[in-house]
DNA sequence: AACTAGTACAACCGCATCGGT
DNA sequence: GACCGATGCGGTTGTACTAGT
């Protein structure tokens, strides 16, 4: 592996981190608490800048870090705290319990921003589903395309007593909503739903035609757009 | 099996902001 | 108020892994 392991100035070291550095960490964050990073670096002996230090706590180490995959309501929840705030990653990733932001932002540069670009493909034939309906994902993303890449995004218009989207027809069981620690979150966003879509001029469907078609199986492919068609570049 | 392209994600970089002096 | 180091944040890069051919 040679990722890029240049020293700088005295011998810092660079890129991925060995478990003992690791553990030299958290032995250090322990004892001295996650704030002085850059005395954490040096009397730690581990031969890190105190930010790479910081950085690696913050996003690795700390507990309560929740690993693995974004379920679908923190990925509603991502969408819809991104409409309302734009990239503010950290922003958003206090309101997801174990996230962090770095993760909330790869995941949405890897997972949303591709169905973005997909949406965007699709836009010729936005509510040309053979039942006249739109997935509602689909919609938000499409919604979503202009707001990123405009590097703005629009504060969401106060909803109260528009709402009814059900959350039956977002897939999701109301229980399970409720039980969810996201619950407030989710629900807001559901609530928001209608207006949103009333309120976005690029929105050619109305709530009649909404519909959601569930992820997590193999049976729709909604998310599964194949091939990388983001580019950045 | 070997190669290629695409994906995921950890880590780095630069800039902005904060806080102490 | 100016300066400076520390910290926070968002954008970007680089590598490992995986799926497809």
């Amino acid at each position: 592996m040679v990722y890029k392991a240049v020293m700088q100035g005295e011998k810092l070291r660079k890129g991925p981190w060995h478990v003992e550095e690791d553990k030299h960490l958290i032995t250090f964050v322990t004892l001295l608490g996650d704030r002085k990073w850059d005395y954490i670096a040096r009397v730690s002996g581990i031969k890190r800048c105190g930010k790479s230090c910081r950085l690696r706590w913050l996003n690795y180490l700390r507990p309560n870090i929740k690993h693995g995959d974004i379920s679908i309501e923190e990925e509603l929840i991502i969408l819809q705290l991104h409409e309302q705030w734009g990239n503010k990653w950290a922003r958003i990733a206090r309101s997801l319990p174990g996230r962090t932001d770095n993760e909330i932002k790869n995941y949405w540069r890897t997972h949303v921003r591709r169905k973005i670009m997909q949406a965007r493909e699709q836009e010729n034939f936005q509510c040309g589903r053979e039942d006249g309906k739109q997935d509602i994902l689909f919609q938000k993303v499409n919604f979503d395309v202009q707001t990123y890449e405009a590097g703005e995004h629009k504060p969401v218009d106060d909803t109260s007593g528009t709402s009814n989207t059900s959350l039956d027809a977002l897939g999701f069981s109301s229980s399970a909503v409720m039980n969810s620690p996201y619950e407030e979150p989710v629900l807001d966003w559901v609530s928001n739903d209608q207006s949103k879509i009333r309120h976005q001029g690029d929105y050619n469907c109305t709530e009649s035609c909404i519909s959601y078609t569930s992820r997590n199986s193999d049976d729709n492919d909604v998310w599964g757009w194949s091939d990388s068609i983001w580019d950045m570049n």
